[in-house]
DNA sequence: GCCAACGTTGGC
DNA sequence: GCCAACGTTGGC
């Protein structure tokens, strides 16, 4: 089998919607409901099972990573895309060639305390992440091996 | 709840 | 293909 370096992600969730938490218990979710291009690509074109996904809360008090996840299974179809009644509906879908994909995402590790938005654009060697930059509202990005590292430590220590 | 920043839509 | 209007995201 063909091999490519691990790569890593970043992807948002509002915890009302589902939190860290949700994951630990379900231990595998669905990802459904991307209705963004770009995030889209990411997901159906870049995503590989094993890829290391910092947890993001967006619209929590704080908004930060609250933990750590992979990916559990490769892009296919959103099938809620289908669906007239559903929210993610979109009648521009055409099930024969499907605009919308998702991925699963298996949970890995919750982090003690969330890292604060606040404590990345403080942190070393994190100014060029994606998430800190101003207006960035990208729910699913690129994080580098160096940027998901220093997170993972700030994550572990906060409880320490 | 406000509002700035952004993506998408649609008229032309 | 431009760009104004609109809807959404998401920090605060």
């Amino acid at each position: 089998m063909a091999t490519r370096a691990k790569r890593y992600w970043l992807m948002k969730c509002e915890p009302e919607a589902y939190s860290i938490d949700d994951l630990e218990r379900d231990g595998v979710t669905t990802w459904e409901g991307v209705r963004n291009f770009q995030a889209r690509n990411t997901m159906r074109d870049d995503m590989k099972v094993g890829d290391g996904v910092l947890f993001y809360a967006s619209n929590a008090e704080p908004s930060g990573v609250a933990g750590v996840a992979e990916i559990a299974r490769e892009a296919y179809p959103d099938p809620y895309a289908f669906q007239k009644e559903h929210k993610y509906f979109d009648p521009k879908s055409d099930p024969d060639d499907p605009t919308w994909y998702m991925v699963d995402v298996r949970f890995v590790e919750k982090f003690p305390e969330i890292v604060p938005l606040a404590a990345l654009k403080e942190a070393k060697g994190l100014a060029d992440m994606v998430v800190v930059q101003k207006g960035s509202r990208l729910s699913v990005q690129p994080v580098t091996r160096k940027e998901f590292d220093i997170v993972l430590k700030l994550g572990r220590q906060k409880g320490a």
